[in-house]
DNA sequence: ATGGTAGTAAAACTA
């Protein structure tokens, strides 16, 4: 089963490269971030069109995250539990016929620091590790998958001091990082490639795509029951460089 | 220190 995540930025005004994605790789389960478009704009019509169901968590103009899958999949949350004030579509949680949990999430940016937006990057990653030892409790396999915003160590990213003070970079994010993780998480793309270097997200501005330099800020985290079942991961530059890209590249996991 | 790009949606906000 290859699990996948891509952080789209508005899959209205990106479908074509996601379609022509979706028939080349032909992921099982791929998990959209910032999809900009609210329920009704979805365009459920190409993706069932494409071979997949979906679970689609819409919001105007921002945020927004689905969950798309090749066999049929169960809702079990549309939001991230422990604030029900908290209106921003950035959770959505599926479960396969085989038992597998799927959450797919698209982490608060938090900038800028200090301020309103990074205590709120901060509560919602308090949130995800309380969450993701509900999960553990089940003992069911899962995997947690998303744009995270956060640059968990200096070989995620070409220049470290140059991010230190930003959200991404900022010790708090990159603390609660590390906690979810020695929950018994399992950073997927590093059980296989140990190089620095390895990006999945470039800025659109300065020519950072062509200059290499990007951060490694989208993660597929494994559950043990699903870590055991791990035999590959990786990242699919080849988006990433068509017309029309988005600024992040997909990244995948594959399960037995 | 500033501004460089992209998307949404209609001027400013987010990233």
């Amino acid at each position: 089963m290859k699990i996948a995540s891509f952080n789209v930025n508005s899959i209205r005004a990106r479908l074509p490269n996601i379609t022509d994605w979706l028939a080349a790789f032909s992921p099982d389960v791929v998990c959209l971030q910032e999809i900009k478009a609210q329920d009704e704009q979805f365009p459920i019509t190409e993706i069932e069109a494409a071979g997949y169901h979906a679970a689609v968590v819409g919001q105007k103009s921002y945020n927004g995250v689905a969950i798309l899958s090749r066999t049929p999949i169960t809702t079990r949350l549309r939001a991230l539990p422990g604030d029900t004030e908290d209106e921003q579509a950035r959770y959505v949680e599926v479960e396969t016929e085989a038992g597998f949990i799927v959450g797919g999430l698209y982490l608060p940016n938090g900038n800028p620091v200090p301020g309103p937006k990074f205590d709120y990057k901060l509560a919602w990653m308090d949130r995800l590790i309380d969450h993701a030892q509900a999960l553990l409790r089940t003992e069911q396999p899962f995997v947690l998958c998303g744009d995270y915003n956060v640059i968990p160590t200096d070989a995620d990213v070409y220049d470290p001091r140059a991010m230190a003070g930003d959200a991404l970079g900022r010790p708090e994010s990159k603390d609660r990082f590390y906690r979810l993780l020695n929950l018994g998480l399992t950073d997927s793309f590093r059980v296989f490639d140990p190089r620095p270097g390895q990006f999945s997200y470039w800025d659109y501005q300065r020519g950072a795509y062509d200059k290499d330099h990007g951060w490694r800020i989208d993660f597929i985290l494994a559950s043990p029951q699903a870590a055991d079942r791990l035999t590959g991961a990786g990242i699919d530059r080849s988006p990433r460089a068509q017309e029309k890209a988005s600024d992040h590249t997909p990244v995948w996991a594959e399960f037995a």
